[in-house]
DNA sequence: CGGACAAGTTTGCCAC
DNA sequence: GTGGCAAACTTGTCCG
């Protein structure tokens, strides 16, 4: 409703309307695809159900998954020190 | 009770194998995704930050906007809700 | 590391244990109550429905209140918000 | 607002709208009664924290005690059982 | 790091 | 008794 096409012609004199409004949009759009990506999840689990698996060993299975890749990623944090380490000892 | 759709294609006993894999990667996949949106509203308010802002009252303004549309979806709401109790009550 | 504030005043090492009996028997006697609310309202339910009225559509009933009372409620929220919003922003 | 007096001057035809108005309002003062019943005990988790207490250890401590008592009762009511069966036997 | 906020998980209830 | 729905509780995340 109330648009303000007239950057300076509104009451706001501080702050530049038009990027604190582009600001609020492109959060506001984030997290719209966020919910949706969300509930895409849950859609997901739900016809897993219906195919007869239990959702809740799945989070578990994908709660697994998670930790091990975290631990790869940390041991790969780890070679990527000695590497480096390595470099600065030659 | 558990009908064996693949019987002999491997060490899978209860679940479809091929099912079970893809799910999870579905699943594991949108939640990339989700995080990786996340990272980008955060990045967000770090530029509106580094450009002046206040982070504290842009979320303030996000959470005003959608207390607004709350309302609106919980008004509709509420209006199904009129509209089944009377039916009940004939 | 852990301190002893009560040398030798039982197998206790680490946390005065009356403190720590006192807090769980007050919880437990709190959960007892809630429960025992509960219990007062789904009696009321059951005669409800003993005379004749439909439940569901006493649930909605009830509802229908809340959301009311909780609109009113995030009318006050959102009147605070805007004053923080509009002080933060002078 | 709305104030039904009187029983029968209004639209209501189907149900007392008496009874009605006093279920409901013993429902929700039952509902907030329980409800502040739960702010009471996290209220308590909040103090047993600010005293050093793990507020998650504590409510383990009270499940296990939970789970406790709650096999402590499934042996009382299988006594009561054996009882009666061996009243019915004499 | 500690509290506030949101997300996820669990639990209880009702209908079938 | 089971499965879906809604409410409660718990857990994780993010900011100050």
């Amino acid at each position: 409703m109330a648009e303000e096409k007239t950057p300076g012609a509104g009451h706001n004199s501080g702050v530049a309307g038009d990027q604190l409004r582009t600001i609020v949009e492109r959060i506001e759009r984030l997290e719209e695809e966020k919910r949706g990506i969300a509930d895409d999840i849950k859609d997901i689990y739900a016809e897993a159900k219906a195919n007869g698996l239990d959702a809740k060993v799945l989070r578990q299975i994908i709660q697994l998954r998670k930790v091990d890749a975290d631990k790869r990623a940390e041991e790969a944090e780890k070679r990527e020190l000695y590497m480096s380490a390595l470099d600065m000892l030659q």
